[in-house]
DNA sequence: CTGATATATATGGTTTTTGATATATAATGA
DNA sequence: TCATTATATATCAAAAACCATATATATCAG
């Protein structure tokens, strides 16, 4: 993961407040960020795909749904990275509370 | 400053290489940034403008010289972002062993 | 097997980004 | 004033990013 393609990768506000959903939260799939974000399915599921390319993030199946999360190999730096930016997004904490109050949300704890 | 425009604005390889460079050195001029990215001027200067105008920056003519640098507001979040892209990022050690090593270098310290 | 749900992908079109090239501006020195 | 140097901007074409829409795939329930 160099610097240029975590960059490039998180350039993109929908991209930057998933990756900063997942550190927060862990996994999430793909309806939920799909409420968050309040858009349409297919741009959630082809902007994940991009972060996955990237190498940013990592799915899982469960079911029909899919569970993505920070890749397990995520380096230091890009993590404090997140960490600085979660901090100082605005949007991150309305994000959290749509997602909190969220109804019919998949149980992630299998 | 927002995360968003933040990121966005450090996505392409020459804008983050040359703001770690400013990070790390200070005030640089458009030839230094030339010389040590191996590219034309005009790509360099463009680079520079979309910089200013995401506010990431700051310029001030010396003579026929621009000198550009950080901004002076820059949020401390984005300055730790930096730091941290600075020490991972690979071709920065590279840039600035060009930069040290560069003839005729304007003296930048009036 | 059929229908429903969650997700991925393909397609088409618009907008943005980018680099190459040429030209303009601004300051300096003779 | 004229030539030179440093930088900015304009123009154009190529490439990439992006969204909307439609469709495909995969899983599960019945």
């Amino acid at each position: 993961m160099r610097p240029e393609h975590f960059f490039a990768a998180i350039a993109h506000p929908l991209r930057l407040r998933a990756v900063l959903l997942m550190q927060a939260q862990g996994e999430l799939c793909v309806c939920e960020l799909t409420h968050v974000f309040k858009t349409q399915q297919p741009v959630v599921s082809r902007h994940l795909g991009q972060l996955r390319k990237s190498g940013l993030v990592t799915s899982r199946r469960d079911g029909t749904w899919i569970h993505y999360r920070l890749a397990d190999d995520l380096p230091h730096w890009a993590s404090n990275v997140l960490g600085e930016a979660g901090a100082a997004e605005r949007a991150h904490a309305t994000d959290l509370r749509a997602l909190a109050t969220m109804k019919d949300r998949p149980e992630h704890a299998c």
